[in-house]
DNA sequence: TTTTCTAATCGTAAAATTACGATGGAAGAT
DNA sequence: ATCTTCCATCGTAATTTTACGATTAGAAAA
C-alpha cells in the first residue's frame, strides 16, 4: 500500500462542500438533479425512460445523490419518489455561494 | 468492454457544471483553492508546506484545477505562481447560482 | 560549466467510479 | 398463494482517481 493511512483533517465546511461537489460531478446527476428540480419529484423508472442508461446505473447515481443528502426518497408502493432534499439543498446552496464569495 | 462506447450527450451547461463540480469534489482542492482565495496568489512550494501531501500530490492537484480551468500557471523562474482564474472563476460561480436557482 | 532550486512528469499500486446484465425483495394485483 | 411491477443490489469489468517516491526539465546562481 503505497496510500498514507491517515486522512487528513479538513474543517467540516470543506469536507462538506467536497462532498456535495462530488455528488455534482457528473453530468448524468446534474441532469437528474435538474429534472428532480423541475418536476419536483419523480420516480426511477421515469429516469430510465428519460435516459440512455441501463435501470442499474441510474439506480446507483441515485444512491450517490442520497448519499450526498441531496435527494430522498419517499416509497409510493411500488414506486419510489425522489425529491430534493431541500433541507440540504439549501445547506449546499450557501456553501457555494459563500466559497464563491 | 461492458462499458457503452458513445458518450452521452448533456446540454454544455451541463457538462460545464459537472466538470468544475468534479474538480472541487476532493476536501484537498476546495482547501487549496481557498488558500488562493485567500493568498490572492501562490506557489507549489507553499502548498506542499501547508499539506501533509507528497509534492508529486500536490502537482497533480494543481494540473487537475488548471485543466477544469479554475487556475492558471505564471511563470516567476524557478517558481511557478498560481492564482484564481478569474474568468472562469466567474463563469463557475454564476453555473452554480443558476443551479441552486 | 556545474550546481542548485522548483515543480512537472513518470512509474506504480490501491481504491473508487462508472457502466452493464442478472438477481433479489417488497408490495400490490390476480 | 402466485404473478407482476418496480427498483435496489450483486457480480463483473474497464477506467479513473489518488497517493507515493523517483526522475526529469528549466532557469537562475555559483
Amino acid at each position: 500500500m503505497k496510500r498514507s493511512l491517515e486522512h487528513i483533517e479538513y474543517k467540516d465546511d470543506t469536507e462538506t462542500l467536497a462532498k456535495f461537489a462530488k455528488a455534482l460531478g457528473h453530468p448524468t446527476r446534474i441532469a437528474i438533479l435538474k429534472h428532480l428540480e423541475s418536476q419536483s419529484c419523480c420516480f426511477t423508472g421515469d429516469l430510465v425512460d428519460v435516459f440512455p442508461l441501463a435501470q442499474s446505473t441510474i439506480s446507483q447515481h441515485l444512491k450517490e445523490l442520497k448519499n450526498a443528502g441531496l435527494i430522498q426518497g419517499e416509497l409510493k408502493p411500488p414506486k419510489i419518489k425522489y425529491c430534493i432534499n431541500q433541507e440540504n439543498w439549501k445547506i449546499a446552496k450557501s456553501l457555494f455561494q459563500d466559497f464563491f464569495k
